[in-house]
RNA sequence: GGGCCCGUAGCUCAGCCUGGAUAGAGCGACGGCCUUCGGAGCCGUAGGUCGCGGGUUCAAAUCCCGCCGGGCCCGCCA
């Protein structure tokens, strides 16, 4: 077992701590709790025992807190200051027991420590156990997006943080080639196929074409159910003969109208069906028209309402992209019975029998997942694996699930022929409630029940999950697993553990863990790739490159123009990850440029300089270190020295937070904080022209130190460490 | 209607899990620092009823309850 200065110091404190207190009271506060103070005139190490254990012995309040000091004294003289490693001196102040590092030593055994580890400090041994990573999982229908790229960024550091601290990972991505959206897209696709070339990045191309047939069907859906709602609101006017004759006539004109729309022209339909919606919103006005009549029509104004909105996206998307449009315009407009095709297309997709939509699907997905590949192999994020879904599906894991289930009784079947999981039943098992936080069975507020199978006989997308996740759960060694999902599918998460539990995967079930986080949201409204409505990764991550290499021609003209692309290429990387990890994942972020393409402090390009600035100083001595045994720590006495000691040695118990909370944010905010601390160090104390030789062979190791510690912190958060910007 | 999350300085956020000393950063504002190793930097000033109200406690930004504001989910989409 690795063990760190820090920790020990700790654990031999604490323990000393216990003794002492075991030895002169009767009793034992629980959960002692050391800290760190803010002030380091107050101490490097402390605790507030004494105020616990005088309120624990004492009933009278006011003496208590008189006594509190008294106990605090107490304490302290009886702890014996040599069994405490690298502790000098122990002061009562305030109650406080306050612990005074011996920073000669302590400093010494710290930068020998990291030294000689290097790139393996912080981290721990191997434990011969897996960890599962799911993340980005994007569908291959569309590009990467500011979204999937929070993300991708924030899965791939928890697996760098996951292998740092012993764990074997494994890192896949669910490529979701079976479900509606891909079909809608392979659809479109098959319908212009013959007619076009797919051109620029493929995902890129995808993505458009998949924006505009969502809306075009879409819309269509719309305009079938505005027809026949029409129909009916046309048969019910006639029939009752309403006495409005003028408003009625005019609303017949208008319905009629509908007819002789310009198929073509989105421009058209929303003149047209907004002077509808105008049209019946008068006439719901009218108090004394049917009640029928007035319920059909508030259902044609939600039905107006939704075509039109999706027709306003419809018209912006043709606008982007002209040529495609009108293509796609043309093939899809005038097909009916679109929503039965699809189906078809799916259930044959995922039997997996008919070879040429087999190739059909397999031949988008491929290449949209090229173009996603490309985009995160400038990133520097990569995956073990590829989990096909059709796959999965035609192994028939899913139907054995499913079956399992049932023989457990726990699927209900509906009207149409459509499988249902009973959670709500199932909520009467207490394992259950506790995945969905319910103590008590409440019939009123029980979680809903999940679809697993439609009545035309094709899984849905949680279904399929459940079967996914027995795949990535099922090894003995795997510890645990790790679902990186959008906090929006919450409820699905805690569905598919429910199923799991059901289905007798109970020790599956346990090792998942939804790692949540909040979507990215643009300044108005939420992304949406099925609105087109998006910005991609790619746009920000050339954006922030571009940005970076104005500013390194500014600065770094010696350089040559390769170096200064392959710097500008880091440091835009670096901005961009740094912008999207660095807050906590519960938080929503509202995508902004200034917030990617911050090169200031607190940003990716902050830490890339520091650790720069640091190595650009060993470079002048060509990296010819002293040797750590014939160095006097002690001269490195003043503050802000101290203090990036001090954090330096924290960085162990810095990983084991971050890993435990799931938190790579902390790790973010770790390394800020030491980059600012040596930057500060940096612009006080001299070096390489220190005052003498003594202090000068201390601060090339303690700048060496934090190298080490940066670039390993940096490493683990997927931002490269460079030595020149 | 039910469930989950967020609310801390003008803005963006740490701190809340595990209660403890004068609530911390960055950006922006204002004022300084280039004859010392890289100014993408450093030093300083101003700026806070920790959404509101109760409760628990010696002690509450932190725990509990209620409310207010914002977001998400409750689909035979994913």
């Amino acid at each position: 077992m690795v063990r760190y200065i820090l920790e020990i110091v700790k654990k031999v404190l604490l323990n000393e701590l216990e003794k002492a207190i075991k030895k002169n009271f009767s009793v034992l506060p629980r959960n002692i709790e050391i800290s760190y103070p803010k002030d380091r005139n107050l101490g490097d190490i402390a605790t507030s025992v004494a105020f616990q254990l005088a309120y624990l012995e004492i009933k009278n309040k006011k003496k208590a807190r008189e006594a509190v000091n008294k106990y605090a004294a107490q304490i302290t003289s009886e702890l014996q200051l040599s069994k405490i490693p690298y502790i000098s001196e122990l002061r009562v102040v305030n109650g406080y027991i306050n612990g005074y590092l011996q920073y000669d030593r302590f400093t010494r055994d710290v930068i020998k420590n990291i030294l000689e580890l290097g790139e393996s400090y912080g981290a721990r041994e191997k434990k011969g156990k897996k960890v599962v990573i799911e993340h980005t999982s994007a569908n291959p229908i569309h590009p990467l997006h500011v979204g999937t790229a929070r993300n991708s960024i924030l899965g791939d550091s928890i697996a760098r943080i996951y292998r740092f601290i012993g764990y074997d990972i494994e890192r896949r991505f669910y490529v979701n080639d079976v479900g509606k959206q891909v079909a809608y897209l392979v659809y479109a696709y098959s319908k212009i196929k013959d007619k076009v070339n797919i051109s620029g990045k493929p995902d890129h191309w995808f993505g458009s074409l998949y924006s505009l047939a969502n809306a075009i069907i879409e819309v269509t859906k719309g305009l079938i159910t505005i027809e026949s709602l029409k129909r009916d609101l046309i048969q019910q006017i006639l029939k009752k003969r309403v006495k409005y004759e003028a408003s009625k006539n005019e609303l017949e004109a208008l319905l009629i109208k509908l007819y002789k729309i310009e198929r073509y022209s989105a421009i058209d339909w929303i003149k047209t069906l907004n002077s509808i919606i105008n049209a019946i919103k008068e006439e719901k006005a009218i108090e004394s028209i049917d009640k029928e009549i007035k319920e059909n029509i508030t259902k044609l104004h939600e039905a107006l309402e939704i075509t039109v909105k999706w027709l306003r996206i419809l018209s912006d998307l043709t606008l982007r992209w002209p040529t495609l449009s009108k293509l796609v315009l043309r093939e899809l407009i005038n097909e009916n019975d679109i929503e039965r095709k699809i189906s078809e297309l799916m259930r044959k997709y995922e039997s997996g029998q008919d070879r040429d939509v087999n190739n059909l699907f397999h031949d988008v997905c491929r290449n949209v997942l090229e173009g996603i590949k490309e985009t995160l192999s400038k990133v520097d994020i990569e995956f073990d694996r590829f989990d096909w879904e059709s796959e999965l599906v035609r192994s028939g894991i899913v139907s054995r699930i499913i079956n399992e289930l049932s023989r457990r009784g726990w699927v209900i079947e509906d009207e149409n022929g459509a499988k249902i999981l009973n959670i709500k039943e199932a909520c009467k098992l207490e394992d259950i409630r506790r995945i969905f936080d319910m103590k008590e069975f409440k019939p009123d507020t029980l979680p809903p029940n999940l679809v697993l199978i439609r009545s035309d006989g094709t899984t849905l997308y949680t279904t399929r999950d459940i079967a996914y996740a027995v795949l990535k759960g099922s090894d003995e060694t795997v510890e645990k697993v790790f679902n990186v999902i959008g906090k929006d599918q919450e409820l699905p998460q805690k569905q598919l553990k429910a199923a799991l539990y059901l289905a007798g995967y109970k020790n599956i079930a346990k090792k998942i863990t939804h790692v949540s986080y909040e979507l990215v949201i643009l300044p108005g409204e939420k992304l949406s790739a099925r609105r087109g409505r998006y910005v991609t990764f790619d746009e920000i991550i050339d954006e922030a490159i571009e940005r970076a290499l104005e500013e390194i021609r500014k600065r770094r003209r010696d350089l040559s123009q390769k170096e200064q692309e392959d710097i500008a290429k880091a440091v835009g990387v670096g901005a961009v990850k740094y912008a999207l990890i660095s807050v906590a994942p519960e938080k929503i972020i509202t995508f902004d440029w200034a917030r990617v393409i911050n090169f200031e402090q607190n940003s990716g390009p902050f830490l890339q300089y520091s650790y720069a600035r640091a190595t650009s100083i060993l470079r002048k001595i060509n990296y010819d270190l002293p040797d750590p045994d014939q160095v006097r720590y002690e001269v490195l006495k003043n503050d802000v020295e101290k203090d990036l000691i001090f954090n330096l040695a924290r960085f162990p118990e810095i990983i084991l937070e971050s890993s435990r909370k799931i938190r790579p944010d902390i790790i973010a905010d770790y390394a800020n904080k030491i980059s600012i601390l040596f930057n500060s160090f940096y612009q006080r104390y001299p070096v390489l022209k220190a005052e003498t030789e003594d202090i000068r062979k201390a601060r090339l190791l303690l700048v060496e130190a934090f190298r080490v510690i940066l670039r390993n912190a940096m490493n683990l958060l997927g931002i490269k460490p460079i030595e020149k910007m």
